[in-house]
DNA sequence: ATATATTTTTAGATTTGTCTAAAAATATTT
DNA sequence: AAATATTTTTAGACAAATCTAAAAATATAT
């Protein structure tokens, strides 16, 4: 695994980011997300492709390569054990240690990463419930869970509702619940197993627990 | 304090370095430290001038300003903490942590740096003994410290020893340990608070707690 | 003190990553 | 489908950090 530039990481990792959502990244997305020009876009997409980590024709967007995904994994790895060492041992609150994480995940050096991995405890998710890969690159396919297995203050995507009744489909309509639909639970009552949900930034409402057991989540990558 | 760029200090931190020696650093010197040709090392001195980081006339030679200085020492304290890290907790050994050191040393963020300074316990020496610079910069001159405080695997030198006693004597006369007695603490036990210590290349042997704390010792060198 | 050697600086080129402004390709509207 | 708008690429410039080769300053030796 050859060794690359801060800059040219920072498109790695912004491309294989932006993929999730579609399959092809366009100029103007990443240089929305670099916040850059995009013909710095440009220029940068054609180094990369002759390093062969992506695939691209002009004017036709591009995707990460096999190569260019396993790079974008290393730098994945680096950045998600360094936020959870910064929160976990440093003490750090969950929303600092994306900033501090940014600068750590560019020293490449497997032996210190390993080092550190071991020394957390092979940690498998961030402190903001995003999966870590391993010393090899894979990663726990973000799994759904049910909405009562949600850590309090994770962005979840809703990925399925299992009952389908007209009942439920009204309900959630009232909630404005749908599949896609990006939320966080705040706040769970042990009593009655109801929990407080919040979609963006709209105050927080009730959802009881026979809801939040038919609600299946992804953790939002 | 400014942000510098990862060159920059590094022309900062071997400038530190070489002044130590004698006063001012010639540009070979540099060029030879860093690796680098003399012009480049005279391009950077005009830069470095010019933000008041060092004093330099042409063909002069250079040495630091005391806001360079203070730059270096921040430098320094980052690589030091960093190094200490990777021995104490990440078990490198002590002859691996400074390359390592050098990547991270450049992320500059001080609450990181702080708040990795208190959970290492304010270590006041790195793995090679250095002294490591507190938050504002101060720097301890290398005086004697107890037994228990020496970091593993540090070649250190017996300077004295507090309790005067027979008792004390006829055990450190056992041990063959007397001032000047090289040493390093090979292992210490959270249990008892007692350690294994190597003289030369001599088997190691167990100290108690007790004994321990009766011994100073100074860095070797 | 003059000639020679060494050190240091300057001048100009190169690489990486960025930018602006204009041109080319693609997408959208009428 | 032609006109218009948007997106993307190209062309050329710039800053940072480096280099080589030549010039200038300083040091050393005869």
């Amino acid at each position: 695994m050859l060794n690359y530039s801060t800059s040219e990481e920072n498109y790695i990792k912004a491309i294989f980011h932006l993929q999730k959502q579609d399959g092809t990244v366009t100029t103007n997305e990443l240089a929305n997300e670099l916040k850059t020009k995009p013909a710095s876009v440009t220029d940068m997409m054609k180094k990369l492709k002759i390093k062969k980590l992506l695939h691209y024709q002009p004017y036709q967007g591009f995707r990460l390569s096999t190569e260019g995904n396993k790079v974008a994994l290393g730098i994945i790895r680096r950045h998600r054990l360094w936020e959870y060492f910064l929160a976990e041992k440093l003490k750090f609150t969950w929303d600092e240690v994306h900033e501090v994480a940014e600068d750590l995940e560019h020293v490449t050096n497997k032996k210190l990463i390993d080092k550190l991995d071991e020394f957390l405890g092979f940690p498998r998710v961030d402190p903001h419930g995003d999966p870590i890969p391993d010393a090899n690159g894979r990663i726990e396919i973000s799994k759904k869970i049910g909405l009562p297995e949600l850590p309090l203050n994770i962005p979840a995507v809703v990925s399925s509702v299992s009952d389908q009744s007209s009942e439920i489909l009204e309900l959630l309509q009232h909630k404005k619940i749908t599949i896609g639909t990006k939320l966080e639970v705040k706040k769970k009552f042990d009593f009655d197993h109801s929990m407080e949900v919040r979609i963006g930034r709209q105050p927080a409402f009730t959802i009881s627990r026979e809801l939040a057991e038919n609600i299946f989540v992804k953790y939002d990558t």
